[in-house]
DNA sequence: TTCCGACAGTGGGGTCGCAAT
DNA sequence: ATTGCGACCCCACTATCGGAA
């Protein structure tokens, strides 16, 4: 098959809005794929790479040659050297990829220069990725979207599980076990104001756990071996020695684990995520940054214990299994309650331990990898501060031609301006983008750059945020994180936003 | 007919490792 | 030594489609 097939089947996807119409552009060009390369044109179609990752991105793919006339790169010729540039490593090996992706792209037409730009940058913008491509794997290979989607939670890898799929059908579906060893996509939480919403939602009682702020992990062990796995299923065991430690001082010899890595203070209360980062991200001198910064390791969920595969059962069978197999001092502190005054305690009591938040977990419902299940809703305290409106830049995709990401200033009283402490694009409805361009450019005193529009500091803007943190990158040392847009506050002047001295006092 | 679950898109700050400068 | 880039850690929110109610 050649790739202009894939990038023609890509444009009829982003063509059409309408999902079905999506999933039958894509089942059709799956009935047309040879055996061979299934997993490439469904990898590609997905937005993913059978490579994971080039070490090309964005930067990488400026410059690109001209594109020639006849379309003749098949999906092996591409998938070949994408390999070769993957393989490129040591000095020299920048200038080596670029010099493939020069070669490669210079052998592709417009339209197919276009598709595989994206695809690499990871911006496919077609209006389809795993979730439809399951759809259409279901469709074109005659099995249930539900086997489907139950062979992808134990593979974790939807090209292999499509290809198995189209190839030998439900049988070869069926074929896909929870294997020690191989992570499974992680169960996701969907989020909630209150503890008292969440236990709404759930309809009953529930359980609460810590919701620590750290590092997501999963955790294998056969017999000695032991492997610690991220959200996104990559291998950091080597960087978390902790972990395999504690869990090799098990008696169980045969697990897979879910819970939360996450540096702490003697005192017993969290270091700031980015020292948990950190860690969890650093290759070089482990033992070092051990004495730093030393790790613990919280579970919350067990998906096998000694052979027996744990998904399936409730949540409750779950937790009891993981409490008969671990120490109390290994498992995430919780609650379980459907009071929601108690709820609402614990929560305050967590919270002002320095924690998160917490998690909000139906006693019955099936562990759902891989999903944003209706069974766990997280909860977080909420900040909000009043800012004012330091510049916007222009938005890209759907927000092309609207001014969308807001700089954030916080009044400095002793400096007599403001002082940045972030940017945020979130929380905007298509009526306010709309409404803030032409208000910004009311306001503009001239671009900063071809991005960026600066604008006279007088909008006053209500900003949600987690929490501040340390930051190397804005001029008063603190960033807000996760900053999100709650409305304008056209009640308010610029000189009644809040202080860079309010937001100091929330520093950690 | 209306409601709501699931998905995709649109980007945020921070950290590390590594190649290029 | 510094800088720029890529990859990955954490992530919130809105619009939309289509099945559920």
């Amino acid at each position: 098959m050649l790739l202009i097939d894939l990038a023609r089947t890509s444009a009829a996807v982003a063509a059409d809005s309408a999902r079905l119409a999506k999933v039958r552009h894509l089942a059709e060009l799956l009935g047309r794929v040879g055996p061979d390369e299934a997993e490439i044109a469904i990898a590609y179609l997905s937005g993913e790479l059978p490579q994971r990752q080039l070490g090309i991105g964005w930067a990488g793919l400026r410059d690109l040659p001209d594109p020639r006339l006849a379309a003749t790169a098949t999906l092996h010729q591409v998938d070949g050297l994408l390999s070769r540039i993957r393989a490129q490593s040591g000095p020299g090996s920048q200038n080596a990829r670029k010099a493939l992706v020069t070669e490669l792209f210079a052998a592709l037409t417009g339209p197919e220069q276009t598709f595989l730009s994206r695809l690499i940058r990871g911006e496919l913008r077609q209006g389809a990725l795993d979730g439809v491509m399951i759809e259409a794997v279901a469709k074109a290979s005659g099995a249930p979207t539900a086997e489907v989607r139950r062979a992808l939670t134990l593979r974790g890898w939807l090209p292999a599980v499509g290809a198995a799929a189209l190839g030998g059908g439900v049988e070869a579906l069926r074929a896909f076990r929870l294997e020690v060893g191989r992570p499974v996509a992680p169960m996701l939480a969907q989020s909630a104001p209150s503890v008292t919403a969440a236990l709404e939602k759930l309809g009953g009682p529930a359980a609460l756990e810590w919701k620590l702020d750290g590092v997501r992990i999963q955790v294998h062990r056969s017999g000695d071996e032991v492997s610690v796995f991220t959200r996104t299923l990559d291998d950091i065991t080597a960087q978390v020695p902790e972990v395999a430690e504690a869990v090799r001082a098990l008696p169980s010899r045969d697990l897979v684990l879910d819970g939360e890595v996450i540096a702490l203070r003697p005192d017993g209360r969290p270091e700031p995520f980015q020292v948990t980062s950190g860690r969890v991200a650093s290759r070089a001198d482990v033992a070092g940054a051990r004495r730093t910064s030393p790790l613990s390791v919280f579970f919350f969920d067990a998906l096998r214990v000694d052979g027996a595969d744990l998904l399936d059962l409730p949540g409750e069978e779950r937790h009891a299994a993981l409490a008969r197999t671990l120490p109390p001092e290994l498992v995430t502190p919780r609650l379980v309650t459907g009071d929601a005054a108690s709820g609402e305690a614990f929560f305050a009591e967590v919270v002002r331990g320095g924690h998160e938040g917490v998690v909000v977990k139906a006693l019955q419902s099936p562990y759902a990898a891989g999903r944003r299940g209706a069974g766990w809703i997280k909860v977080k305290p909420r900040h909000t501060l009043d800012l004012v409106v330091l510049a916007a830049e222009w938005g890209s995709g759907r927000r092309e031609g609207r001014l969308s990401n807001l700089h954030l200033g916080a009044r400095d009283p002793a400096g007599g301006g403001f002082v940045m402490l972030g940017k945020t694009f979130k929380g905007l409805t298509d009526e306010l983008l709309a409404w803030q361009t032409e208000r910004f450019l009311a306001l503009a005193e001239g671009p900063a750059d071809d991005w960026t529009v600066v604008v006279r500091p007088e909008l006053v803007v209500e900003i949600a945020f987690d929490g501040v943190q340390r930051s190397s990158r804005y001029p008063g040392g603190m960033a807000l994180r996760f900053a999100r847009v709650i409305r304008y506050r056209p009640d308010k002047t610029a000189d009644q936003a809040d202080t860079v001295e309010t937001v100091r006092a929330l520093m950690p």
